[in-house]
Formats: structure tokens, C-alpha cells, sequence
DNA sequence: CAAAAATAATTGATATATCAATTATGTAAT
DNA sequence: ATTACATAATTGATATATCAATTATTTTTG
């Protein structure tokens, strides 16, 4: 079996590839925003835009389980960018509000995350994005078909 | 400031392609090995390769930090696939040794893997691949630059 | 309607991620 | 050789990842 290394194959380079624009991007965060990661950040984007997300709903969007998404709320919680309150129309969901608090970081936020796009993607061509979507989209497809077999 | 949500970027495709890959690969492992991830069996394909890397070495080859490598090592010592002595050469770094457990499933593991790689890229082109690698190549190099910065 | 099945969220256990601080050892400089 | 600096690995603290089991609520079915 002539196996070739893992650091020698395309996954090494697509997750090397997420992992440097995290780094970037969290940097980037860091320095305008204190305690906030990434990944808190998209939760707050999105609740955001839209208001009746349940935690499992923005567990997917963020590709968190919701075991996950529960202790990433409480801590969120505990920061005061997020409150949760019951909702009386489905009560196993919770209601997610963005804090006043959270709101104020929802205003820092924004340009940083444009930035960081901006930046990470100078000099690609719209042709070349169309091209890289589709690819992995092609290998996403891959996957996820013999996942449920 | 009209930004696009995190779920309608490149990045997300990006992110959700790795995770795909991740989720359908540790599933078919899991088939046929049991307690064993994605990353430990990579650690063991590097050192069957390369035997005198030290623990700061492989956590580069797999994306992980020097913590998280001292605590995936530690398992890994603990469930037997390897083995820990002193490096009379530099006594600050270990030999890292792959047990008769461990060769064992480095004899399960690469047809798997193989599997893994052929059928999650099925049906792509060696052109789409170098495309994919220098667009990707691209974003990374993007990233890294402004890190040091 | 009552029992069964499905869904949203939580919890426990264990592994990994990350940062900062620490230990032990090596190397370089004067 | 002694001081200063650099490197490899560990540890502590906290957050997140993952799986399985559990709770509280709908929803579906017979």
C-alpha cells in the first residue's frame, strides 16, 4: 500500500488554508474586541439577521453540534452578549436575544469581518472563486453521499 | 455596512468541505478500528515515516499546538500505540515509538484511508485539483502574510 | 384521547484547542 | 565557566468537540 503522507494531499491544504484565515481573522478580532472568538461572533451576526433561530438551528450554521452550542450560549450568556428567555409558542426552544451589550459588538464587528474577507481573498478572481466553490462543492457531495449510506 | 452572512462565503464552503471530509473519513475508520481518530492515525502514519520527529513536529505536520500534542501523545501512550523514552541526543525531547499495537493499525489503517482520499474525490480532474491547490495556495498565503505583520 | 415517536435542549464523560506560565535542558556570548 | 537566551515539553485554566444518555415538551398514530 504506497500511501502518501497526509501533509502531501489536498486536505492538508484546504484545512490549512481554514486554519490560517481563523488565525488571521481571530487576530484581527482580538485586537479591537476583547474575549470574543470567531465563532461568537457568527452566532451574533447571525441571531442578528435572524432574530427566531433556535440553538440548533445556529448549532448547524456555525457546523457545531448542540451540545456545543449549549455551553457556547451559557458562556455567551454569562458575558451578557446573549439572554435567553422561554418561548411560549414551543417550549423546548429557548428565545435568544441579543443583549445591549451584544449589540455594541455587533457594530465593531462588521468592518473587521469585511477586512478580513478582503484581505484574504486579494488578488482572486471572481473566476477562480466560482472555480474553488465548485470543486469542493463537488468533494462535499463526495462525502456526505456515503455518509448516509 | 452590508455584509454578506458567514453562511453565504467561500469560507463556509471551505469549512463545511473539511468537516464533510473529516465526518465521512473518522466514520469509516470507526468501521474497522475502534477508539481511534483521524489525527492519532495520522501521528502514527508520520512516525511510521519519519521516526525521529519530536512532539513539536508532528503537531505542525497536524495542525495541532504543542499542548495538544503533549495530551494526544499522553493517550495515545495510555492505549498502548505508543511509547515514550529519552532522547540521550537532546534530553529535552522524546523518542516517540510506535508499539506492536500501533503497527498493527498501521496495517488496517492505510487501506482506508485510501479509500477515503479516492472516493471523496471522485470524479474531479487532476486540473481541478492544481487549480483547487493554487486558488487555495492563494488564501493562505493572504492570511500569512498579514499574521506576522 | 392515550401511547408512541419525534424534537430541543441539557448533562456527563472524555478528548482536544488555546493561551500563558513553568520546568528542564541546550546553545551562544562574553 | 557563567550569564543570557533559546528550545521542547509540560501544566493549569477555560472553552469547545463529541458521543451517549436524559429531560421536557410537542407531534403523530392508532
Amino acid at each position: 500500500m504506497n500511501l502518501s503522507l497526509p501533509s502531501e494531499t489536498i486536505f492538508h491544504v484546504i484545512e490549512s488554508t481554514i486554519k490560517e484565515y481563523r488565525k488571521f481573522a481571530q487576530k484581527n478580532i482580538s485586537e479591537k474586541i476583547k474575549d470574543m472568538t470567531i465563532d461568537q461572533g457568527m452566532v451574533l451576526l447571525f441571531l442578528n439577521e435572524h432574530p427566531n433561530l433556535t440553538q440548533k438551528e445556529i448549532a448547524e450554521l456555525v457546523f457545531k453540534d448542540n451540545a456545543s452550542m449549549t455551553r457556547m450560549i451559557n458562556t455567551m450568556v454569562q458575558k451578557k452578549h446573549l439572554k435567553r428567555s422561554m418561548n411560549p409558542e414551543d417550549r423546548r426552544r429557548y428565545k435568544i436575544e441579543i443583549t445591549d451589550k451584544g449589540k455594541d459588538v455587533l457594530k465593531t464587528l462588521p468592518p473587521i469581518i469585511h477586512h478580513n474577507r478582503n484581505s484574504s481573498l486579494k488578488g482572486i478572481t471572481k473566476n477562480e472563486l466560482n472555480q474553488l466553490e465548485i470543486i469542493l462543492g463537488k468533494i462535499r457531495t463526495n462525502c456526505a453521499k456515503n455518509i448516509t449510506l
